[in-house]
DNA sequence: CGACTTTGACCAGCGC
DNA sequence: GCGCTGGTCAAAGTCG
């Protein structure tokens, strides 16, 4: 639509999978949402002292992965990117009695649907409230409003605060595949910086479990 | 015994 | 063209 076939290069991010990135403040790097992974590999990544985690859902035919990774300067800020969608339902055979999966079971995958452009409908199985975002604007701060400012395009990616089960959690919806934030460090660096002590009620589920 | 984690090696993409 | 970085695979090991 721009200039008809000189600029744009569609060939080169062929990806069609949403990608979501939720950032957790939890002391466990495994966030329990239900689903089953099966951890592919590890690595080191430049910028952060932190190993990447790379995990796959174990389900047959599902083509879900995510991956894991701690904020560079916070302990406790878990970075989780998931990339594709569970074509299956949640494996609540594990002990469906009082535990996380349970919950998620029960507030319903969270389908994250955007109102403003149809990204994705990506259920996780997390307990997530969508209300949430209006609720809570401490998160002005972040660098995820600057990059709404700048970033006019919010049809390509948006960006959206939500509450998981009474944890902090950022949610970040790409379309295009680019990364919202532009330096991961500013990210991590004043989200759990300046939410030491958050409001949790009592509802923490699983992401800031405790041992 | 089965499922899962760990770890090293390999491959592809990108920048210089 | 070369080197670096990120991502994935596969074998071995560990735990329940």
């Amino acid at each position: 639509m721009e200039l008809g076939s000189a600029d744009i290069t569609p060939v080169v991010k062929p990806i069609r999978e949403p990608r979501v990135v939720v950032q957790t403040l939890s002391e466990v790097d495994i966030l329990d949402d239900g689903y089953r992974w099966r951890k592919y590999g590890q690595k080191v990544v430049r910028g952060n002292p932190n190993p990447r985690s790379y995990y796959k859902c174990t389900n047959a035919g599902c083509p879900v992965r995510k991956h894991v990774e701690r904020a560079s300067h916070d302990p406790k800020a878990v970075i989780t990117t998931y990339e594709g969608k569970h074509n299956h339902d949640v494996p609540t055979a594990k002990n469906s009695s009082h535990d996380m999966a349970g919950q998620a079971a029960s507030i319903g995958q969270a389908r994250i649907r955007s109102e403003e452009s149809d990204t994705i409908s990506l259920d996780l199985g997390m307990a997530i409230n969508q209300g949430a975002e209006n609720g809570s604007n401490r998160q002005g701060r972040l660098p995820l409003s600057e990059f709404g400012g700048s970033q006019t395009h919010t049809n390509d990616s948006n960006f959206k605060f939500v509450h998981a089960a009474s944890a902090p959690v950022y949610y970040g919806v790409l379309n295009n595949g680019s990364i919202p934030y532009g330096s991961r460090e500013n990210l991590s660096d004043s989200t759990s910086l300046n939410h030491s002590t958050y409001p949790c009620p009592k509802n923490m589920g699983r992401i800031l479990t405790g041992p």
